[in-house]
DNA sequence: ACAATTAGGAACCAATTGGTACAAAACAAA
DNA sequence: TTTGTTTTGTACCAATTGGTTCCTAATTGT
């Protein structure tokens, strides 16, 4: 048919995901853009058509890698049990100590374009309703701890939704490592019924 | 001396709070700005000297009200024990029902210019701490509650002050309020003690 | 009244913004 | 090899960005 890219489109999305992740999505320019994808204007425009494009497929790629190996974390019983697997998450993440703290990209888009960008809120909104549901099902596999009934579970995981933003969220000002031992806590509360 | 100047301080800084706020600092141009302010440009360099500082100013200005009637209801005792004044800093503070969600100007800034901005994530560090410190006092007023040890409390405020963050950063994205009743367990939690 | 001093506002600025036009280049099918 | 199609990179664009200049107006102290 025609000429074929050159370029890897995942290799693409995926750089454009860490800057926009890194830097949000204002504060990314076109030439920062461009080189993190490694792409020149052409290639960039008649891919994608426009930065704002290029930001939703990055969050899709989010959700697809970043989200994805989350949601299966909290699903690998060969990990232990649900608690264990939901203190493992905010360990892995990084809820904190990371020396360049970029946070959650999910967090990050809710809060700089959620209120103001359609298409931005119902992806973010839902990403993290995808986490919940994940925290929820491994609260219900916790074998040997009294089992919540339904909506205590329901109420559990979105308080534990809220809060692995919310220390995503405080880990990028570089201060959260100083009383990091909170995460400590999270586990107590998992061991106790509400 | 010289002429006084025509608009009032307190006023201007509230107005570029708002708009900071609402938009965040990269998304906020200066024509919008100076209409937030209520004043031109000459008045503004004049007094401010560049948008970055005019944020600080903003940004002080939060930590003086908001912040101060945040931690002025989690210390009035008249309000009821620390767990009825947290629940209704959690209520008051809208994490979820608003209909133009701003969230919480602190979540904004730290997920902005947190890592990129030192004088911002000194700031934001600061008063979030200083919020902190204001649910750990109220953690120690809840008579007829079994009276948690200092670390415990240290590690229950510190997972408060990040749910709170949390629910701010979801409360954005508008679909916050599909499960409102999350609070309610905030109240159970805190009757345990850990 | 009169300096001295400062606020206010409009005109102006260079640099950067995201986005477009277009021609050359690279491929596939014939 | 020719033709048709698509990619790629560069030159270009208008609009907007944050910021400066500078003149006028207003006020105070003397």
């Amino acid at each position: 048919m025609a000429r074929p890219r050159e370029f890897d489109m995942d290799t693409a999305v995926d750089g454009a995901m860490q800057i926009f992740w890194r830097l949000g999505y204002s504060a990314t320019n076109l030439p920062d853009l461009l080189h993190a994808m490694g792409l020149s204007r052409g290639s960039f425009y008649k891919a994608f058509g426009d930065k704002h494009s290029a930001y939703l497929a990055a969050l899709d790629h989010y959700d697809r890698t970043c989200m994805g190996s989350a949601v299966a974390l909290l699903s690998d019983r060969s990990k232990g049990d649900g608690a264990e697997r939901i203190l493992k998450l905010f360990e892995q993440t990084g809820c904190g100590e990371d020396a360049a703290p970029r946070g959650c990209f999910v967090c990050n888009a809710m809060v700089e374009l959620g209120p103001h960008d359609e298409s931005v809120a119902k992806r973010t909104a839902a990403m993290s309703n995808r986490l919940q549901t994940a925290i929820f099902d491994a609260l219900g596999d916790m074998p040997g701890r009294r089992m919540d009934d339904f909506a205590s579970r329901h109420r559990k995981a979105a308080i534990i939704a809220r809060l692995y933003l919310g220390a995503q969220a405080m880990s990028k000002t570089g201060n959260a490592d100083a009383d990091a031992d909170w995460k400590n806590l999270l586990g107590e509360l998992l061991d106790r019924p509400a």
